[in-house]
DNA sequence: GTCTATAGCTTGATAGAC
DNA sequence: GTCTATCAAGCTATAGAC
């Protein structure tokens, strides 16, 4: 059946450019591997391009849809205050962080692709862009009211900061376990959920009012 | 020359890798991009990937002496006491900020695939390992040292967020300069480096104590 | 060290039978 | 929708003349 087919070689796709990216992945790979014809993924994608799009649009929409229902929930509770900053940083990384710990091995993949654009100067700029950044302002707007003394620019390199961090996690190299001789597990996404949050938190504040702490 | 054309080579193989990646580039590009014949590239490095580890491994050797110098010298500079947190995130990033923002072109496309590197799950855990890991246990080393009550555990995963925030830096990717409305510039690493220090060495900081903060 | 020439293969994409 | 067959182009890598 179409439908069949055509995730079929989504899920191929996804898993090759998870780990050797854009370029490191041939469609005739993602036949292979996805197990159908060579032809059909030219006929239900076009362009490789084409069907690299389709793989991170598939996941986007979930993901981004529970990421503002999130952050509308705090914004909500909190009414008529501003939000509370460590529940806006929890509000943008929960969803990733769990469904790459929880989904299985497509999320997994996915957040895999992610990290790799992310720090990717060609595709980075226009991907990420296309993709998160809508819901990057909306997150940018709710920090912005709890930190009403913060110079924007601060911010937004705070932001930035975050951006770095959490995508390094997704990476799926396990440079963290060589590192530290077994003690910390990068696929151990629960311990990262647990210190990332304070981190960051802890790294706007101090951009709390103008004056730097510096 | 002899030199000279491998010299030739690196600079186009570094300019190229940076924008492009490592399966996005061939080896016919990069010998057209350095000016010189095609099958100059094999003679002097053999297979591509020889290449390519001898593109990292160019600057990786300066680098890397520069950053172990400054942190012999906070240590020094501390002693008997352990040296200040800050000092050390600072003897961390700093050259490499440096290189990147003053050192011409080469650094700059170094640095953009260093950021890739980095998040790739198939070189990553190799390469950055193989070039970096010496160094980084020194810095754990040190950190330790600052933060004696803290948990290893807690430190190897905040050196990790570290990692993620400085490598997002060097990316190339313009993300910030559209999500900020022109307010910040990603290639302004003065920027950075101000924000980057102070903002990791306060995520450091709440594990000061082995009670949790959060 | 440099260059020409080329072997042997894989690539993205399509045309046309079923 | 699926498959066979195929195209032109590009690829890595090397052998051998200069």
């Amino acid at each position: 059946m179409a439908l069949d087919t055509k995730t079929l070689i989504l899920d191929a796709a996804e898993k090759l450019f998870a780990t050797r990216g854009f370029y490191g992945v041939s469609m005739r790979q993602i036949t292979i591997e996805a197990g159908v014809d060579p032809a059909l993924a030219n006929y239900h994608f076009g362009k490789k391009r084409n069907l690299f799009d389709a793989v991170m649009l598939r996941r986007a929409e979930v993901l981004n849809r529970e990421r503002i229902q999130m952050l509308d929930d705090c914004l909500r509770r909190a009414k008529p205050n501003p939000p509370p900053l460590e529940e806006i940083i929890d509000a943008f990384t929960h969803a990733l962080l769990n469904r790459s710990n929880k989904g299985g091995a497509g999320w997994k993949h996915y957040f895999a692709i992610i990290a790799q654009i992310n720090n990717h100067p060609e595709l980075g700029g226009v991907i990420m862009t296309q993709y998160f950044d809508p819901l990057a302002k909306k997150f940018m707007k709710a920090i912005t009211r709890a930190l009403p003394d913060a110079q924007p620019e601060d911010l937004y390199w705070c932001y930035h900061f975050l951006s770095g961090a959490l995508t390094l996690t997704f990476s799926g190299t396990n440079r963290i376990n060589n590192l530290s001789d077994g003690l910390c597990n990068a696929s151990d996404l629960d311990a990262v959920h647990e210190r990332l949050v304070p981190f960051i938190t802890a790294g706007f504040s101090i951009f709390k009012s103008s004056v730097s702490q510096r």
